[in-house]
DNA sequence: AAAGCGGGGAC
DNA sequence: GTCCCAGCTTT
């Protein structure tokens, strides 16, 4: 195996169409790639066409309200590439005029755009020679190659990086970069990959070796921790209820939620009473704290077990702090929030409005 | 070098 | 349940 020269002509024939292949526009190139980050094409690409919709420009993203993109956001995860592009959005027509950098080194700069991205824009929107390496450039090079470096080590991302620049035919970089991902995710899938019928069956070294389930090889990660989450559904007399922006560099930072109380193991209503969120509403509760819905939600390295917990009042003002918002009932839907709330939101909060119960 | 960051699809 | 996806940022 020396030379991937049959890709070409195989993604030619068999290349899916997406939106945003067969453009140059480094903005629709950069939007979809962060779009793409750590996300499957079917999944991403309603997101894509929202978001051209919406800001066909970088102009008009750079100038969109910051809680407005967000909330395009919601359900797509990693909220910090959204906030990310916008920076960037912000920084390119402040200080570029509006002009992408039409450089690896000027693209690299810019915030979350790294070696792939970078890669990813010079060569689609100006056909310069970088090779790009994605998970499914990993995958198809430790096959073929035989490669059984950890792909998520130091030596590991090297030798991948340098091996995929030699490939690159540098007058096909575009097309190149466009094929060996497709490639992955087509035909050298992790899973039930189609070696039978693939154009490198003879030449593979994983399949010739009987390897291909072995590779790529990757350093295993850790557990995930449990976290015990208890969200106050506050209802006022008036249907308004009580929201907060999280701004505390973790998880789902800029998303919206309701009061939280994070707790070290399951509590009941009054393992709940000594907290000072507690305490505040206990002297305007109509009722003791009622359990609404129990959820258990899975991150990649976090198990979330969230209770939603009612706490309907007798008064309309109650000073919870500084940082909450009083809305009613119906406009959360104009605010971001996490999965795990949305699904809450449009299951049990919604029958709780609709049988008037609150 | 290692940790942290989402959600969903495939198996 | 596990694995992984057009990865990047921070420490």
């Amino acid at each position: 195996m020396t030379s991937l020269q049959p890709l070409l002509n195989w993604y030619n024939n068999e290349k899916r169409d997406l939106p945003w292949r067969n453009t140059q526009n480094p903005y629709h190139i950069w939007l979809s790639e962060i779009i793409l980050q750590q996300t499957r094409v079917d999944q991403g690409l309603p997101y894509y066409l929202k978001f051209v919709d919406k800001y066909p420009d970088i102009q008009s993203l750079a100038s969109a309200n910051d809680d407005e993109v967000m909330k395009l956001w919601q359900g797509l995860g990693y909220y910090n590439r959204a906030a990310n592009m916008l920076k960037t959005a912000r920084i390119i027509m402040q200080d570029c005029n509006g002009v992408f950098p039409d450089t690896y080194d000027g693209l690299m700069d810019l915030k979350g755009i790294g070696p792939y991205t970078a890669a990813a824009i010079a060569s689609f929107g100006f056909n310069l020679p970088h090779a790009v390496v994605d998970g499914n450039v990993y995958r198809v090079l430790a096959r073929l190659f035989g490669i059984t470096e950890a792909i998520n080590s130091t030596k590991g991302k090297k030798i991948f990086a340098a091996l995929a620049q030699e490939l690159l035919p540098k007058k096909f970089a575009a097309q190149h970069n466009q094929a060996i991902m497709e490639f992955g995710a087509l035909v050298c899938k992790p899973k039930q990959p189609q070696c039978v019928t693939c154009i490198f069956s003879h030449s593979c070294h994983a399949y010739r070796n009987n390897m291909v389930a072995e590779l790529p090889v990757k350093e295993k990660k850790r557990q995930p921790v449990k976290r015990y989450f208890n969200y106050l559904v506050i209802l006022t007399p008036k249907k308004e209820l009580f929201i907060r922006q999280r701004n505390n560099e973790g998880i789902w930072n800029g998303l919206f939620e309701f009061p939280l109380i994070e707790t070290d193991d399951i509590v009941d209503a009054a393992g709940l009473a000594s907290h000072d969120v507690v305490l505040n509403l206990s002297k305007v509760l109509e009722n003791d704290l009622s359990l609404m819905a129990s959820v258990k939600h899975q991150l990649t390295h976090q198990t979330i077990y969230a209770n939603f917990w009612l706490a309907k009042l007798t008064v309309n003002q109650v000073n919870i702090g500084a940082d909450y918002l009083n809305i009613p009932v119906e406009k959360i839907h104009d605010f971001a929030v996490p999965s795990l709330l949305e699904r809450f939101i449009n299951t049990t909060l919604q029958l709780l409005e609709k049988n008037n119960v609150a």
